[in-house]
DNA sequence: TGCAAAATTGCAAACGTTTTAAATCTTTCT
DNA sequence: AGAAAGATTTAAAACGTTTGCAATTTTGCA
C-alpha cells in the first residue's frame, strides 16, 4: 500500500525539488535533466501521485472532458443505442486521456440550458451533438460561442461549415430500393416518423433518388408517417398501409423498430413475410434478428461512428482545423430473411 | 443575446460590489441583504453568468460528480445495459444538480486503475459500481479509501459494510422454481456462466433454496457452465443439456441471452418450446419479446434501478450515513409464452 | 583557472472560486 | 448625541496546478 501523496508540493518536498520542477518533469519538458525526470516520474508512480484535475483545468482552462448531454427519453424506450454510442465515445478517447461527461436535462428543462451550461461552466473542452433536428438551435448556440464540436448527424442545408460524421443513410434506402426492385417490387411502402429529424429526410430523399434514377414510372410509393413514440398511432399508420385493397408489396421502414411493428401487423394480418410482403428496417438492432423471419436491415455501427466522432472532437479541440471534418459512413446491408421476390399479381 | 459575462469578478464589478458578496448572494446566504441577493440574482441571470466549475471544485474539494468505470465489453457485445443504467444515473442526479463522468478503461487497463484514478484526481465525489466480482478489489479499494460509493450488486459476504442495491436474483429464480413446479415439472436445467460474477451465485443460491424448500426429492436439477463471452460455447454446453437422453423439461438460464440461445438450439433440435420444454430467462431484454414464442422472463427495471442509485449515493456524499444503506428490488415476472406445463412421459 | 554559454532549476503570479476574519455602515437604546 | 449591538459588506488567503521569467549550476573552451 504505497504512501499516499496528495498533492505536487508533497511530492516536490519528498523529492527536494521545487514544485516547478516536478510538474515539469512530469508533463516530460526536455528542459528538465533527464535523470532528474526519470527520478521524479518513478518517485511520482511509486507514490501514487495522481493530478488534480480542478487545479488543473483552472490554470490550463481545459478540462480534458469531452461533453454529451444526454438525449431525453420517453420513460419506457428501450434501446442500445446510447450504451453503444459512449461505449465508442469511450474507446476513442481514453487513448487520449480524456473522459466523457454526461449531463441530463431535467424533465422541463430545455436540452439547449443543459448544454449551455456544460459549455459556460468549462466542464467540457468540446461537446458532441447526436439526433440533429432540422433547425437545431444547438448547432447555431456552439456555432456562436464558437465552442468545438462535432455533430453526429447533420444539417440539410446550413449556412456555416461544422464538424460531422454521419452514416448514409441516403445510400442505404438507395441500395435498398435497388435491391427490392431487381425482386421484381414496384409499389414501395415508406414507414416514418413525424418528428423533426434530419435523418428521415436524409433516408427518403435517398429513396426517392433511386427511384427517379431508376426512371421507371410504374414505380409507386406509399408514405405512412407516425409520431416517434406513440406506439399506437404507429400501428395505426402501419395498418391504413397495410389493409388498403392495393398494399406495398415492399415496406422500408425508417429504422427497425417500425420495421418490427410493421412485421408484427403483418403476421396479423395474415401475411406472410416474405413472401406476401418484404420488409426492410436501418439500424440493425439486437430484436432484429430474433423478430421471425429475421429482418433484413442495415448495420450503422454506432459504436465504431462514435469511437470516429471522438478522434474528430479531440483533433478539433487541439487543432482548430480550418477546414471543417466530415465523414459519411456506409452502412452494411444485414441480409435477412424478411425480403424476397415481388409475390405474382394476383387480381 | 445577453452579453457573456464569465467570471464573478467581471459580474462584480458590473455590479459595484465586491466578489465576495456576490458569491454569497447567489448562494442564498442569509447574511447578504435581500435586496442585494436579487439583484444579484437578477443581473447575473441577465448576464448569462455560469460558475466556473474547475475553480468551484478547487476551492470546495467538491466536483460536483459522480463517476462511473465503463465496464469494458466484447467488440461485439450489444445490449441496453448501459444506455439504461446512465439514463437512470442521470436521472437521479440531475435533480441535486449533479453530472456524471464516464471513465473508460483502455485496452490493456485494468478497471481498478481507472478507478483509481477518477478517485485520486478528484475528478468525482463518489463512484458507483456495477458488476461485482466473488473478490473485488475495487471495493476493498474504495473501503480503504474511505471515498463515497454505492454498488450495484453485492458481494457473497464481506467484513465490511457498505451501500447497495441489488435486484432479488434470488427470489426471482425461487419464483421461476416454483411457478414451473407447479406446472409439473420436476427435472430442471439452468444455464449459467463461468465468470466469477457474485449475482450468478445469488440467483442459483436462490433456485437452489426454492427447491429444497419444496423437500420433493424427486426434483433434478442439472447444470450447464459456459463462459459468458463465447457463443461458441455456449451453443455447446446448451446442446449438451438438450441432447442427453433424459433432458430437463424445464430450463432457467441466468440471463435472457442465454435464454434466447437455448431456445435457438431448442429449435434446432426439433424440440418445441413450451410444448416440450419451457424456458425462462432474466432481464427482459428487447429480442426477447421477439423471439419466438416470447421468452418468460423477469423484468429488474434497470433505469428506475439506477436513478435509486443515484439518490443513495448522493445521500451518501452529503450525509455519511453511518449505517449502511441497502436496498433490494424484487424483479418482476413478464409472463409470456415460452413456459408452460411439462409434457407427459414418453418412454 | 576563468569566463561565457548552455543547461537546469526555482520563484512567483495566475486561474476563478469559497471562506475566515475583519471592517464598515445602520439601527436602537439611553 | 453617543455608544453598543446588529446588519451588511469587504479584504485577503487558500485550493493545486501551470508557466513566464529569473536565478543558479554545469559545461566547454581558451
Amino acid at each position: 500500500m504505497p504512501a499516499r501523496v496528495t498533492t505536487l508540493k508533497e511530492l516536490a518536498a519528498s523529492l527536494g525539488l521545487s514544485i516547478t520542477t516536478v510538474s515539469r518533469a512530469l508533463a516530460g519538458h526536455q528542459q528538465i535533466a533527464l535523470k532528474t525526470r526519470e527520478r521524479v516520474a518513478r518517485a511520482a508512480r511509486q507514490a501514487g501521485y495522481v493530478p488534480n484535475t480542478a487545479a488543473r483545468a483552472l490554470v490550463s482552462g481545459r478540462s480534458g472532458f469531452v461533453g454529451l448531454v444526454l438525449p431525453i427519453r420517453g420513460p419506457n424506450l428501450v434501446d442500445s443505442f446510447l450504451g453503444e454510442f459512449v461505449t465508442g465515445l469511450g474507446e476513442g478517447l481514453v487513448s487520449h486521456g480524456a473522459d466523457l461527461i454526461l449531463a441530463t436535462a431535467a424533465q422541463d428543462q430545455a436540452e439547449l440550458d443543459v448544454l449551455r451550461h456544460v459549455v459556460e461552466s468549462g466542464r467540457a473542452d468540446g461537446v458532441v451533438v447526436t439526433r440533429i433536428a432540422e433547425v437545431d438551435e444547438r448547432l447555431a448556440y456552439l456555432r456562436r460561442r464558437g465552442f468545438p464540436f462535432v455533430a453526429h448527424g447533420r444539417l440539410l442545408d446550413s449556412d456555416f461549415a461544422y464538424h460531422w460524421l454521419d452514416t448514409d443513410g441516403a445510400h442505404a434506402f438507395g441500395e435498398a430500393f435497388d435491391m427490392l426492385y431487381d425482386l421484381g417490387h414496384r409499389h414501395f411502402g415508406l414507414v416514418t416518423i413525424s418528428e423533426p429529424m434530419t435523418f428521415r429526410h436524409l433516408r427518403q430523399d435517398g429513396l426517392a433518388a433511386a427511384i427517379s434514377r431508376r426512371g421507371d414510372p410504374s414505380v409507386r410509393l406509399d408514405v405512412a408517417t407516425a409520431p416517434r413514440f406513440d406506439r399506437g398511432a404507429r400501428i395505426q399508420a402501419v395498418n391504413r398501409m397495410l389493409q388498403g385493397p392495393d398494399r406495398p408489396t415492399a415496406i422500408v421502414a425508417l429504422f427497425d423498430e417500425l420495421a418490427l411493428t410493421v412485421m408484427e401487423e403483418a403476421a396479423r394480418a395474415g401475411l406472410t413475410v416474405p413472401r406476401d410482403l418484404s420488409v426492410i428496417g436501418f439500424d440493425n438492432i439486437v430484436a432484429s434478428a430474433y423478430a421471425p423471419p429475421g429482418l433484413t436491415t442495415f448495420d450503422a455501427s454506432i459504436r465504431q461512428c462514435a469511437r470516429e466522432i471522438a478522434d474528430m472532437l479531440l483533433t478539433v479541440i487541439a487543432d482548430k482545423p480550418a477546414e471543417p471534418l466530415t465523414r459519411l459512413i456506409r452502412p452494411m446491408l444485414v441480409p435477412r430473411a424478411s425480403h424476397g421476390p415481388a409475390p405474382r399479381k394476383t387480381s
